[in-house]
DNA sequence: TTTTACTTTAAAATCGTTCTAAACTACTTG
DNA sequence: CAAGTAGTTTAGAACGATTTTAAAGTAAAA
C-alpha cells in the first residue's frame, strides 16, 4: 500500500503536506523524533512547511494510529514510527530512546485493571545510565 | 527522622520555603501532583511562595531523590511522593495516574541492558480506558 | 560578628505548542 | 467541468509551563 492509500485508509486527505511527511515517516524504518527533528528533515528534503502544519499533521497521524507518541517527561513531545506494542530503554542523561521489541519482555503477573476500565496498552520503560 | 533532618541528609539547606514544602509532601502519603497543585496547597496552608521557588524546590527534591518525576507525555510535569520502584495505570482521557505497587507486576524476561550501561529503574505504564 | 555561599523573589524571557482567521485546496455534487 | 463546501494550510499572535535574571535576603562558616 502506498502512502496515499495509507492516508485515505486512515481517513486523512492526502494533501501535499501530509504526503511530504508520510514519505519521510512511513518508510518502514523505526525512528524516534520531535516536531523540530521532522521540520529539519522536511527542510533538507527541499520542502518547507509551517510549524503549525507539522504539529497538526503529527497530531492527526497519531490520532489515526499511523505513529505513536512516547510517554516521556521530556519537555518536547517525542514521536515513534514503530506502532506495534513495544518498550524502551531511556538514557536519562541524554534523553536517547532505544526500542525494545515486545517479545524481549515477558510480563508474567499483571495487576487487575480497575473496575469499568480496559487495558489499552502496556509500556515498559527501562531507565539506563552509563556505567562508571 | 524529621523533615529538617531529611533535608540536611539530602544535602539541602532547610530553608523556610523548603520546610513548608517538605511538610506538605513528606508526610508519608503517596500522591501525584503538579507544581500548580503544590502552589495551591501552599496557599491553602496559609503560606505563599514564588512559583520560581516552587519549581526550584521540586527540581532539588527530585534530584536528591526525595520525590520522583513521572514519565508522562502530559504538558505539565507530574511528581510523585512514592519514591519506591512502582508502576502506574494511566487513564489517557483524564491524565489520572493510579499507583501499582512493585509486587503487583512480575517482569519475568528482561532484555539485556546495552553494553556499558546499567539498569537504573523499570517503570511499567498500563494505559487504561473507560469501558463502553 | 563578618564573610561567604546559597536561596528566594518578581518580573522578564524562553520554549514548545496551540489558536486565529484568512487564503487555499481537495473533494462532492450538479 | 463548474460551483459549492468542507477540510487544510499558513504566518503570526497567543498561550502556558518552566527557566532565567539580577537584586535582595538568609543560612552556615570562619
Amino acid at each position: 500500500m502506498n502512502n496515499k492509500e495509507k492516508l485515505r485508509k486512515a481517513g486523512l486527505r492526502p494533501t501535499k503536506q501530509r504526503m511530504i511527511i508520510a514519505d519521510i515517516l512511513l518508510d518502514g524504518v523505526n525512528r524516534h523524533f520531535t516536531a523540530e527533528n521532522l521540520q529539519n528533515e522536511i527542510n533538507s528534503s527541499g520542502n518547507s512547511m509551517s510549524i503549525a502544519t507539522i504539529y497538526n499533521c503529527l497530531k492527526n497521524f497519531r490520532n489515526c494510529g499511523l505513529i505513536k507518541q512516547v510517554e516521556s517527561s521530556k519537555d518536547t513531545a517525542i514521536f515513534d514510527t514503530n506502532i506495534n506494542q513495544h518498550h524502551h530503554f531511556l538514557n536519562e542523561e541524554t534523553g536517547e530512546l532505544i526500542d525494545i521489541e515486545n517479545d524481549e519482555i515477558n510480563l508474567r503477573k499483571l495487576p487487575e485493571i480497575p473496575q469499568g476500565y480496559l487495558n489499552n496498552g502496556v509500556e515498559v520503560l527501562i531507565k539506563i545510565k552509563k556505567q562508571i
